[in-house]
RNA sequence: GGGUCGGUGGCAGAGUGGUCAAAUGCACCUGACUGUAAAUCAGGCGUCUUCGGACUUCGGGGGUUCAAAUCCCUCCCGGCCCA
């Protein structure tokens, strides 16, 4: 009896559309799973950025999906790897990072995560290592060790150097070590499952075969697809244009979500939620993506900042793009005066100053392109000054989404 | 060690004495159109401006010139080839 339910568990995970590769294959991992053993999991992430994005609360909501079926499961912070960076470029080849750099960051992941890992459980939590642990005690002859188990032509084989050879392009000798690294982690934690994006997947294979040499283990490979346009194959990304961090408030982040192309849905619906591939099937097919767009864009609110917030962000957004009125809720900014001129500011110096526009240029640009208004009004001119009894509560808004509330001190 | 090419705006990448605040593409911003978007179209995209212009930018420093991203010197950094 309880075999059929952890089999049915295991099949949906398996079978959602989020885990696209397994290494040795998919059947094995499957058997194992059903084994009753408890596996060790883990998935790493390099500590370069402030925040995290969707792909990653792809990658968590995976790594959760296999604490809750009772494995032990660690997310590693690559403090170590980080420091070298993946090679997927060459400006991160050479961007250093001190601890406190690391540790900054990582208090901003830990809160951007909690909604979605389970850190505090009683029984299993969600278990943090930091590779520097063993990566910094290695010593230069156990390293030469480790790198007497690849040849220079199975690191040549990766993508990504194939391709910059080609181009001319260059290559270090400590980014050959990178995967080197990723492998050991494996090894020092000794694992039973590397979860992974396919764009990591010659790194974690590397550990692969770390482990069977050092280990005499097999260690299962799991990747997930990145998250991708389906129309367009365009990777979710900040340089597309489509890159949604998890430091969003509500309103940003259901706005960020409304603003993915429609090739997005479905990715992120299988990805990002947990929401039953049938139903997700049956939003696919509304009349409107639009509708489908704020079903997903509220379940990701409500994971992230809960359901009253999801709620709230739903109307301000339905409020203020779809029905062009003004949110309640826009931040204040107090005009400030001006001596020399015996004024407030006039509008464009306010708009600086409350951080509308990037310079008093960028402000004059803006009013003079008519996306600049008070009220409703389009501003005119940039020169005209922001007085008590004429604008006191009125609400800025520059562009589509930006608002301000013009209050005056009393 | 030798040779050679190069370091330009957030990125990619033109420009090689004045017409250069520097083409073009991406990213970004504003407007129009929409389903919010995407796509498309229009405009913009160093700072300040009394809208005439002023000021600061092309790896760092120094120089030549009426005038330098462009020429010279020097330092720093990198690619490629040969050894």
């Amino acid at each position: 009896m309880k075999n059929k339910e952890l089999e049915a568990q295991v099949d949906l995970l398996l079978d959602r559309g989020v885990l696209s590769q397994f290494f040795p294959t998919k059947e094995e991992f499957r058997k194992e799973l059903l084994s009753g053993k408890k596996l060790r999991f883990y998935i790493g992430a390099d500590p370069t950025a402030k925040a995290l994005h969707l792909g990653h609360a792809q990658n968590l909501l995976v790594l959760e999906d296999f604490r809750k079926l009772g494995h032990e499961v660690i997310f590693l912070i690559g403090d170590f790897t980080g420091m070298i960076g993946d090679p997927s470029d060459k400006s991160a080849a050479r961007v250093t990072q001190t601890r406190a750099d690391v540790e900054a960051n990582f208090a901003q992941w830990k809160k951007q995560t909690e909604a979605i890992l389970t850190y505090d459980d009683a029984e299993n939590p969600v278990q943090l290592k930091y590779n520097s642990e063993w990566l910094g005690k290695l010593n230069f002859a156990e390293v030469l060790e480790l790198a007497s188990n690849f040849t220079v032509q199975q690191m040549l084989e990766r993508d990504m150097f194939d391709k910059r050879l080609k181009e001319g392009r260059p290559i270090y000798v400590h980014e050959f070590m990178y995967p080197l690294m990723q492998g050991y982690d494996s090894v020092a934690m000794d694992v039973d499952v590397e979860l992974c994006g396919t764009d990591q997947i010659f790194n974690a294979l590397a550990g692969r075969t770390l482990m069977q040499k050092l280990k005499g283990k097999d260690k299962f490979v799991i990747a997930t697809t990145l998250i991708a346009d389906e129309k367009t194959n365009m990777l979710m990304s900040k340089s597309n244009g489509t890159g949604v961090f998890l430091d969003l408030d509500a309103n940003d982040l259901f706005g960020a979500i409304m603003s993915q192309p429609d090739g997005m849905l479905r990715p992120l619906f299988i990805g990002c939620t947990r929401i039953d591939i049938a139903k997700v099937e049956e939003y696919m097919q509304l009349e409107n993506p639009r509708d489908a767009k704020i079903i997903l864009a509220h379940e990701l609110v409500r994971i992230f900042h809960g359901g009253e917030a999801a709620q709230i962000a739903q109307e301000n957004f339905i409020n203020t793009f779809s029905k062009k009125e003004i949110p309640d809720d826009a931040p204040a900014y107090t005009p400030k005066w001006v001596e020399m001129y015996d004024a407030h500011e006039n509008v464009m110096d306010f708009m600086v100053s409350a951080g509308l526009a990037l310079s008093k240029g960028d402000a004059r640009r803006k009013v003079d392109q008519k996306g600049v208004s008070i009220d409703g009004e389009v501003v005119e001119s940039g020169t005209m000054t922001l007085s008590p009894d004429l604008h006191d509560g009125k609400i800025m808004k520059v562009g589509k989404r930006n608002f301000i509330k013009i209050v005056f001190e009393k």
